[in-house]
DNA sequence: TCGTTTGCCTAAAGCCTTTAGGTTTGCACA
DNA sequence: TGTGCAAACCTAAAGGCTTTAGGCAAACGA
């Protein structure tokens, strides 16, 4: 009987690819042994079951995510820096459904996807930095951006601005102009 | 033997107070029938199965959203509205983190709740008369609101905002602040 | 080559959802 | 006051999911 060769790594990785296929809350040890044509009871030896197991396809969104928001932000500032997390945010959610739910499964304290949350808000720092906001106002800043993006990406997956006018893809870039200028004029607010 | 007094809308209205009990994700067909004292197939003499159960709970909070907000509403304009309708859902959320759960449940077209939601818009969209936006910034607005609502509700929740300085209730006022003076210079952005 | 570790297996308990079909309850009406 | 009927609730059973316990065999080091 060959090996499967299941890691904690490959069945993260590979439970994330099913995500975007059946959707995340069907992913489950079953549905993913299913896949590699393994026994139940074989995840157990890696995985310390389904909580455990969803968690992980969490970190591997949060990271996935983190990278490319690192990579997209590198040589830009302002406006053009917030317009780029904004797509990467959005554009990752479009792409890998799965995943980008998985990004919002609650997660336990102490977890290292706590980790990949602040690596978030760094990233958002970062954007913020070409807009001179000092404290506390770089916090709120930051809170407003995060709820934005999950908020609309959220309400778009989910259909809220399907079938209305304008199109989803006209608001965005008009809500991230005024969001633009709302950032710059924030003391003045 | 005598009856529970079952209908479908005493399982709604049980199902959305066991949410805030037991979280929304566990309440179920079997939850339900446990706290009625009543074996679970009877439950299906009522509702169609687990998913119909926890749409009509979303509708429940959905509705109830929907009324306090209307409420809370009348006889308020401007930055007054805005306030008013973020504590609601803030406030509800916070009262009823199972009932606000279930208000994020994806829910298929063509059900009720695809009204409710409309409710929703049409009571953000009163808020808004007070700020003189024309289409397509209208809805452009509708979609900012709806969306952070949401987000920061949904990240607050989940702790995103814990262990940090400023707290959440300091931060909040401040961003909707911000969203205030957005939208009141919105076409000069 | 042999032992040991490790990977995957079978088996089983306990939970949940859903369907099928039977019995009882209580209301409408004679 | 009885009687009939629709509804409310029940038992039974099939099938799926999660998790634990213990067994066989493959790979790897000595």
């Amino acid at each position: 009987m060959a090996r499967a060769g299941l890691t904690p790594d490959r069945l993260a990785r590979a439970g994330a690819e099913l995500a975007d296929e059946i959707g995340f809350d069907q992913v489950s040890p079953s549905a993913l042994a299913r896949r590699f044509g393994v026994q139940v009871a074989s995840l157990y030896a890696h995985v310390r079951g389904a909580h455990d197991l969803r968690s992980r396809i969490a970190q591997v969104a949060l990271d996935e995510m983190a990278d490319r928001a690192s990579e997209a932000l590198a040589g830009r500032a302002g406006r053009d820096a917030l317009v780029a997390l904004a797509a990467v945010y959005r554009d990752y959610a479009r792409e890998h459904p799965g995943r980008y739910a998985a990004s919002q499964y609650r997660v336990d304290p102490g977890s290292p996807a706590v980790d990949a949350g602040r690596r978030h808000s760094e990233l958002t720092r970062a954007v913020l930095r070409g807009y001179n906001l000092d404290e506390p106002a770089q916090t709120d800043a930051i809170r407003l951006l995060g709820s934005l993006f999950n908020g609309y990406i959220g309400l778009e997956l989910g259909g809220s601005f399907a079938h209305t006018s304008p199109s989803s893809d006209e608001s965005w870039p008009r809500i991230l102009d005024a969001i633009d200028s709302l950032l710059r004029n924030w003391t003045k607010s």
